[in-house]
DNA sequence: TGAAATGTTGGGGCG
DNA sequence: ACGCCCCAACATTTC
């Protein structure tokens, strides 16, 4: 009889999960989660609310097919070699990670399970394509995403994604010594400063796919125009249950894989999969991506070191509008609207000239999708470091941003309720409204709602300035 | 998945 | 009628 660890990560989820379904098909299985403490980076704030969730939603999934999902904190090393040897467990399987931490900690695992006569099997339940099965001609990566995603689209022509497989309807679970779910302390106390986010989100696999399904019926149509618009409600927001594993881009891919190349709003939906993709082939092929500037020449670039200033960008109390819509917005419901993302990164490091790092952990603590492939692709993209990345002329104008893409200021007046009342044509630019628009709009400037904190065309001069300094190097 | 500076064109006002 | 200027609108180049 075959006795089978599953090891859940970020697959938290029962359908199209390779792994659970091998371990259910052979025999009695021990459902694992744990809070590593010991080999990977400690996770966010807001990871850890979002986490709390997921778990307790898949903990009620596994109970109702008659099995008990356990859970630990500490070390995978000694947690998983333990529970082997006390339930005399034959086999462990766990869906694959591809940061650097988690594939040294797996290896280990994997040669100390084999070690002690434990079979191992990975699976790959979180990508369309393992990073390393996407390659090009020449060079052993893609350091461009046009080519590295028509590349995937021949891939999936050649042999489409796995068909996701049903979720068990009966596990037949074995049992241990564990702790509560409450035990991992995930939940923010005091303060409870995530009481905002319960009515932004649904948790769990259900969920997930709900979210999908009600996105893929409508908005994914409408999604080529509609998605840089801050104020509607033109994204699938499925960044977070894609990063927990509630829903994978395997079932993605397979709920409209017959309409791609028909709609262009559909091919545009899946392109972004495809960045996701493309993110977690960078994590895995460049050495310290996570934590170092890919270009070298960016590590001369000269930071500037400003906590007030950077305190200002995490309140959202910048004085540009637009970028403290979306620094408010992440801050209440842990996400932000991916367009507003660039803009609020850009005047990080183009307006306030702090290192892209120390924003990639804000939105690491703060974001519900933080995710460390992800969140470090974009941060270097937009500093020009990364692969594909923005090149380092490419500003944004706070101003003209936000009139592009919220001319109404609807998103501005939502986050930013003290300018609600600014007529449209002021309200990204509240410092040009004359006394009598202030006092009809009811702002005193610097007191309401602060002036802006840099000029925002000097900054882009210095900008270029610093850029062209480091750029032929 | 920018924005600003610079260049070009063409209509209208005007002497 | 014509040339000249202004400038908005659009296009191209540059950062």
């Amino acid at each position: 009889m075959q006795k089978t660890i599953v090891w859940f990560r970020r697959d938290l989820r029962l359908t199209d999960h390779p792994a659970l379904r091998k371990a259910v098909d052979n025999g009695k299985v021990l459902p694992v989660f744990i809070l590593d403490t010991a080999n990977t980076r400690p996770l966010g704030g807001a990871t850890k609310w979002w986490l709390h969730h997921s778990l307790a939603s898949l903990a009620k999934s596994i109970e109702d097919r008659g099995a008990k999902l356990h859970f630990y904190a500490g070390d995978p090393l000694k947690i998983i070699p333990e529970l082997c040897e006390k339930h005399d467990i034959s086999h462990v399987y766990w869906g694959r990670q591809y940061f650097p931490d988690t594939i040294k900690r797996d290896t280990q695992l994997k040669a100390d399970l084999q070690n002690a006569d434990v079979e191992v099997e990975s699976f790959n339940t979180s990508l369309l394509r393992e990073p390393w099965e996407i390659a090009p001609k020449s060079g052993p990566f893609y350091k461009v995403f046009t080519p590295f995603w028509g590349a995937c689209l021949e891939s999936f022509k050649q042999e489409t994604p796995n068909l996701p497989k049903s979720a068990p309807s009966q596990i037949d679970g074995l049992s241990a010594d564990s702790a509560d779910l409450a035990k991992l302390d995930l939940l923010p106390t005091k303060p409870n400063w995530a009481k905002g986010f319960t009515e932004h989100w649904e948790i769990g696999e259900d969920a997930a796919l709900k979210r999908f399904r009600a996105f893929a019926e409508d908005r994914i149509y409408k999604y080529n125009n509609q998605r840089d618009l801050p104020a509607v409600d033109g994204t699938s927001k499925l960044s977070p249950h894609l990063h927990f594993g509630e829903i994978s881009p395997r079932q993605v891919y397979h709920e409209v894989a017959d309409e791609m190349g028909t709609d262009k709003g559909l091919d545009t939906y899946m392109k972004e999969i495809g960045w996701r993709e493309f993110g977690y082939h960078l994590i895995y092929h460049i050495e310290d991506f996570a934590t170092k500037p890919w270009k070298e020449q960016f590590e001369n670039f000269t930071w500037d070191h400003d906590d007030a200033a950077f305190k200002r960008w995490q309140q959202g109390q910048t004085g540009y509008p637009i970028v403290d819509a979306g620094m408010r917005q992440l801050w209440q419901t842990g996400w932000m609207h991916n367009r507003v993302r660039m803009i609020v990164a850009s005047f990080l490091i183009k307006d306030l000239f702090i290192h892209w790092k120390e924003g990639e952990e804000w939105f690491w603590d703060t974001l519900v999708d933080a995710d460390l492939a992800n969140n470090v692709a974009g941060w270097q993209w937009v500093a020009g470091s990364g692969a594909d990345a923005s090149p380092y002329f490419r500003v944004f104008n706070p101003i003209t941003q936000g009139e592009k893409f919220d001319p109404k200021g609807q998103y501005i007046r939502e986050f930013v309720p003290e300018l609600k009342d600014l007529p449209n044509d002021l309200i990204h630019k509240p410092w040009e409204a004359k006394n009598s628009d202030l006092l009809l709009a009811g702002i005193e400037l610097g007191k309401d709602y602060p002036k802006p904190m840099v000029d925002h065309s000097k900054a882009r001069k210095e900008a270029l300035d610093r850029y062209n300094a480091i750029k032929d190097q």
